[in-house]
DNA sequence: GCTGCATGATGAA
DNA sequence: TCATCCTGCAGCA
């Protein structure tokens, strides 16, 4: 679940769904108990949304962060909630909603200024409001300073904030752009287009709250609604399987430390 | 029931 | 590069 569109879209959900109004706060695991009381019988203000991170202001000035890790996992219930589960970290009570956390790497209250330190760190994130060409400047320059592969790279929040390793795979495939390139030797006009086509990509996770790439022409149906779930990806997690555009066995290899596939043929050609 | 793996990130070595 | 933290689930006995 938990790349940048997931991200964001639980900030617009729970946006819609808990600010402004009073809600009970509580940590059924009890590993957050003291923040959690020091938030329950308060509302929201606001939620930011900033690559893999969530800040929460509530209306008293305490600043939550959540960061899902590679586990971390959002449940909502309009009505009548389950108890919640053993490994609640952190439930959100309205009158209408209910939301448990379970699993996220963090969930702490902080205070801005390491709040502005951890966004800081952050390269531009596709799905804020920042312009393509500050964003494809800064990839830029950030790139033309190591000769490590671009698919190392990719999974640097510093570049981009909110790709993950599905994304990290796919988007390298939609951009032709072999992942053992040297991040030095990727030119501006692919930078460029690697940028258009994160962004474009995020936005369509975030809609759909799912990682869908494939167009429907090219997993053998007419809408995208109609995607099965394994026809998803062209490249992630098909090692031995064809290329949807091509044919050619798609591969694997790993870079900083994690999987990454992609077809031979399409990509690196350049 | 147990094992291994996963859409993440960090700190030590 | 490795160990570590976080949880859930598929696959296997």
């Amino acid at each position: 679940m938990p790349e940048g569109h997931t991200i964001h879209r639980q900030a617009r959900l729970q946006t819609e769904r808990f600010v402004g109004e009073p809600l009970a706060v509580s940590s059924p695991q009890g590993r957050f108990s003291l923040g959690a009381e020091a938030l329950d019988g308060h509302s929201i203000e606001d939620i930011e949304p900033r690559g893999k991170h969530l800040f929460y202001t509530w209306d008293h000035g305490q600043l939550l962060h959540v960061h899902l890790g590679l586990f971390g996992r959002f449940r909502t219930y309009r009505d009548d909630p389950p108890p919640p589960t053993e490994g609640t970290r952190l439930a959100l009570r309205s009158n209408t909603a209910t939301t448990y956390l379970s699993g996220p790497t963090i969930c702490a209250l902080l205070d801005e200024a390491q709040r502005d330190r951890i966004i800081a760190r952050l390269g531009p994130d596709p799905l804020s409001t920042v312009t393509d060409d500050e964003a494809v400047r800064h990839i830029e320059d950030y790139l033309s300073r190591r000769s490590s592969p671009v698919s190392a790279a990719l999974l640097d929040q510093q570049v981009i904030a909110g790709i993950g390793n599905v994304y990290r795979s796919e988007l390298l495939f939609l951009t032709g752009i072999d992942p053992r390139t040297p991040s030095n030797k990727v030119s501006s006009e692919q930078i460029a287009e690697l940028w258009a086509e994160t962004v474009r990509q995020l936005r369509v996770g975030e809609r759909s709250g799912r990682i869908v790439t494939t167009r429907p022409e090219h997993v053998g149906v007419r809408r995208r609604s109609d995607i099965r779930r394994g026809d998803r990806a062209y490249v992630y997690k098909r090692q031995g399987e064809a290329c949807r555009m091509c044919g050619t066995t798609i591969r694997m290899t790993e870079a900083a430390g994690r999987k990454v596939w992609w077809c031979p043929e399409c990509q690196g050609k350049s």
